[in-house]
Parts: structure tokens; sequence; C-alpha cells
DNA sequence: CGATTCCCCTGATAGC
DNA sequence: TGCTATCAGGGGAATC
């Protein structure tokens, strides 16, 4: 599931690819994915126009496109956004072909289908509420101990859901929820505001590291993330709780456990995490 | 306002 | 072998 370092390998795996390059037309082969705006519009708007940068903001991709307009994509669980020649053969669940003036094409591929994709002017991209409400990246310099301590106060939740939360941090998701609060120690069913101060701060160094790990391990390929160049990442071979169920902690050889925490699967050890 | 639940969807897997 | 049920989960919408 592309989370930000999986989004941010996509972007850098595109941007030499895609920038200059002009989308002639395109074809839509499922309508659904296309939020914003109608299917004729969006065909209409988009062809002629020149990829100016790519660009990403949480786990949001934004093609910025002359004219000022924007595509912006989320590949929520299963998108993937490849870069092909137009010979390759289509892919099952290829639901969207741009058609590029160098005779490439940019495929939108997405198993289930919940990836959603919108155009619409530079200037009106406040209208997508998801992603106007971002807060701070784990990359951001503005990203702070501060800023994540006030954050979680006034926060009852469990600290695994809020870390989940788009609005709060940016770009994390199931599988580095569960990595963070390992490498921090912390159980993901503490109450986000019973932190200590110092627990706060590893919390947020954590944070930082593995997301810069799992960028310079170019993401993680657990189920089907590849990035533009349809290349698997690496960090799944540096995952220490996701998808270890009872497997042995590596830090303290208790048995890892898997219980669903809000919705979502949640992989701990019940020993070194307090 | 915050918290919770449902829903979108296909494929892998478990159970019979 | 082949069927059905369950699970995987990001985030928006509806509900409490």
């Amino acid at each position: 599931m592309p989370e930000l370092p999986e989004v941010e390998t996509v972007k850098c795996s595109l941007e030499r690819k895609i920038i200059g390059v002009t989308i002639l037309k395109t074809e839509i082969l499922l309508e659904q994915i296309i939020k914003m705006p109608e299917i004729s519009e969006f065909k209409a708007k988009i062809s002629g126009r020149i990829i100016q940068n790519i660009t990403r903001h949480g786990k949001y991709l934004k093609i910025h496109l002359s004219g000022a307009y924007v595509m912006v994509i989320h590949l929520r669980m299963t998108g993937q956004l490849l870069y092909m020649a137009a010979d390759e053969p289509v892919a099952r669940h290829t639901h969207i072909i741009f058609y590029l003036n160098n005779g490439a094409q940019l495929r939108y591929v997405d198993i289930r289908q919940f990836g959603t994709l919108y155009l619409l002017p530079s200037a009106e991209t406040n209208k997508l509420k998801g992603l106007s409400r971002l807060g701070l990246e784990p990359v951001n310099k503005e990203f702070s101990r501060e800023y994540l301590k006030e954050k979680l106060q006034s926060r009852t939740k469990k600290i695994k859901q809020v870390l989940l939360e788009q609005e709060i941090i940016a770009g994390l998701g199931n599988i580095y929820a569960d990595e963070i609060l390992f490498a921090a120690k912390i159980n993901p069913h503490r109450p986000a505001n019973s932190l200590a101060t110092e627990e706060v701060s590893l919390l947020h160094a954590k944070i930082v590291e593995v997301i810069q790990e799992a960028i310079e391990h170019r993401g993680t390929s657990v189920q089907n993330y590849i990035d533009g160049n349809s290349e698997k990442g690496n960090y799944q071979n540096f995952l220490k709780v996701y998808q270890r169920e009872a497997q042995n902690c590596v830090r303290c050889d208790a048995k890892i456990k898997k219980e669903k925490l809000a919705g979502r699967g949640t992989h701990f050890c019940p020993e070194c995490q307090k």
C-alpha cells in the first residue's frame, strides 16, 4: 500500500521521464477513478497540456500541467502509476492510459479500484479537502517534537489511530505506523495523550528515522507496490513487526502479536512495547 | 465538534 | 476440487 515513502519513490521514478512531455489524449477504461471533473471535460481539459513538474504531498501525487492546471492522484491501496512504452501489453486492471508526445504512455493500474484522480486549476486545489487538510510531513523541517506533542496532548484516541490521521502527520499508513511504534517501544493501544514528553520525543525521532530509511530503500513491496518504472522497493526486508505475527521479536524474542485496532491489522511486541 | 461505522473493490487464503 | 466466507485497508461520507 503506497504510503509516503512509496509515493515519494513513484514521484522520483517518474520525474525524469515525464517532465516536459505533452499529454496528447487520454483513454479512460474505468470512469469511477476520475472524481473530477466529468469524463468528457477531463479528457478535453487535459489534452495538449505539458507536464511541468511532479510533486508529492502526503500520499498525494500532483502532476503540474501547463496553463496552471494540476492533476491530483491518490493511489490508495493498490494504485500504480506506470511509465511504459506504447507497445507494452496492457496489463489487467489498467484503468487509464495517457498518451504522451514522446511515444510513451503513462498508465494508471489499480486492482481494487480505490484510487482517485482529479483535474483542476492549480488555484483550486484547496477544494480537495483531504489534500488541503494535511498536517505536517515527517520530511518537513517544521515537523518538530513540539508540534507532535501539541497534536497528541488533546487526543484521547489510541496512538496508532492518531498516527494514521493525515491531518496530524501526512503520509503515514498502516505499515509505517506499526514499524514506528515498535521502534519507539510504544504500545499501539496507549491513549495518545498518555505519552510522556520523552516518549513523544522518541516517537518523533522514530517517525523521521523510519520514513527516511524507507525512502532510502525505495519503499516497501509487501503486496503489489511498484514504482513508476515497475520496480519493487526493498524496505520489506527491514520490517520488524509488520506481517511478522507469531515470529520472535528481534529485540526481546517474545512472540509478535497481531490484533485489530480500529479496523486495522496492528502488529506489535507485547513484551517490549510499553 | 470528535469519534465511530460503513463503504468502495479484487484477490489471496482459510475452511468445509 | 470447488465453493463460500473472510480479510486486506485509505479515506470520504454518513451517523451518533
